[in-house]
DNA sequence: ATTAATTATCGTATATCGTCGATAAACGAT
DNA sequence: ATCGTTTATCGACGATATACGATAATTAAT
């Protein structure tokens, strides 16, 4: 499912700023992240305790994460144990402050 | 509007931040923005010109990005002038750039 | 006054998202 | 082998998001 390609007319670049986009458009999933990155590893059970949700929609918000390449998860026993993916988490950075400069850069507006 | 307290359990600037990952995560409202900068301005005619979708949707996504703040839009006779808010930009960057830094601080992963 | 042009909004249809409970699968412990 | 724990997935449902055409509102031009 790697290249997902639709024909959206859209530009590929652009479409993976939005993918970035949507996975931080969901409060749980910025609480994941942060969750993840304060302790630097993070059993699923732990993620769980500390969000409004059921277990399966953290689980499913995981999925996502998991989906984009933001975190990943191995299982150990019973347990699955999640980890950020440093890389992944660079890669996105770089592309939303590329944006981020580019919509800077022109400030004068002629409204 | 601008404070929509909906409860929700989670905290104030994480729900900020996934405010502004919703902004962005429709590849039209990537390519709205990024048009925005190239041109200083741009009627809203000639971003529909320049995105594969009616006219109705893509007055839907300005609406979006005008409701986040990152644009703002001024009427010129029967034309409507949008343009990039930097300053909302600024803030959004931060923000993002806030939750990049917590991410790639803690590295080192157990798993 | 009519007409043409432009854009926001409305109504509606469809798709995706978010959520939960229930269940299945995998494992550890007894 | 059975039982309890943990987690992913399934099914269902309501809520949002996305999309379009039609319409209304505004203005410019004739």
């Amino acid at each position: 499912m790697v290249v997902k390609t639709r024909e959206t007319g859209f530009d590929p670049g652009v479409v993976q700023t939005a993918r970035w986009g949507r996975a931080l458009a969901h409060p749980a999933r910025v609480t994941i992240l942060t969750l993840l990155a304060k302790r630097q590893m993070c059993v699923c059970g732990e993620i769980v305790d500390d969000l409004p949700l059921a277990q399966s929609t953290v689980s499913q918000h995981l999925r996502v994460l998991r989906e984009e390449g933001l975190i990943r998860g191995e299982v150990d026993g019973t347990r699955s144990c999640y980890c950020i993916d440093v890389e992944r988490v660079r890669a996105m950075m770089e592309d939303l402050n590329r944006l981020g400069a580019t919509l800077e850069r022109e400030a004068a507006c002629g409204c």
